[in-house]
DNA sequence: AGAAATTTGTCCGTATGTATC
DNA sequence: AGATACATACGGACAAATTTC
């Protein structure tokens, strides 16, 4: 009985499909996300196993999960993970951010992260945080 | 004994009873915690529910697990959370700032934090990391 | 309004894999 | 090599929140 070990974990190679699956507009962002009963059924592991993979989604911020309703795909304008200069996202304010700006845990905000380097040695990180401008 | 808390899912009331000790210095910052089977059988519930009480604790940061070897307690320097202006902590650098640093996960870094208003509203919030040894 | 169905949250107990000591 | 400790996975049960009828 092979446990067919991909080299992943079964909850990583799950939440790889899942991410691949909002990524590429199968599962379009804002939309449910199958019950975890279902997914537990299509891919024939333990509800636990389909509940570790969300939860890698929700850290990733690819999955909001709200109790007795389900769990929506999110919209994540990605971009290179800071190699060098600056970058730009969007991510869901945390409890502290949500209080300084005032506004619900989970609103969007602009990250924008700045990597200073000197000599090929990183030397400082700057982020800055600000909220959405309202469209013209 | 016990709870001030009714209400709240066991491994919440075991989170915040560790957090306590953590705080308290009955278990001191880079001790070990005991392990989850000892802390399972002294809260007589399962080890499952001891993972998800230490799971709290490392989104907190309170906590840092190493598989077989165990979860140590963090330092975790409090600061107020800055109402107005700057304010400075040393903060345990996370996996990715611990990459772009090229350093350890866990290495103690400076945080500067700069609170941007306009109007009584908070417009941006700039955090600043970088090692304790520079001097930007 | 209220009951039922659906869906996620919590918890149990067990077994096995993997990393460290 | 053996013991210890965390990681992964199963399956079952009931609670809590939401939606549907």
């Amino acid at each position: 009985m092979p446990t067919p070990h991909y080299g992943q974990p079964r909850y990583r190679v799950i939440a790889h499909e899942l991410r691949e699956r909002i990524k590429s507009g199968s599962i379009p962002p804002g939309a449910l996300l199958p019950a975890e009963s279902i997914l537990a059924a299509e891919f024939r592991v333990a509800r636990g196993t389909i509940r570790n993979a969300i939860a890698v989604l929700r850290e990733e911020g690819f999955a909001t999960t709200e109790q007795g309703r389900g769990t929506y795909a999110n919209l994540k304008i990605q971009d290179a993970p800071t190699e060098a200069g600056t970058s730009q996202r969007e991510m869901p304010a945390d409890a502290r951010l949500a209080k300084l700006f005032q506004v619900e845990v989970g609103t969007t905000l602009i990250e924008r992260e700045t990597v200073i380097r000197q000599e090929d040695q990183v030397e400082m990180v700057i982020v800055a945080y600000h909220l959405h401008r309202t469209s013209p």
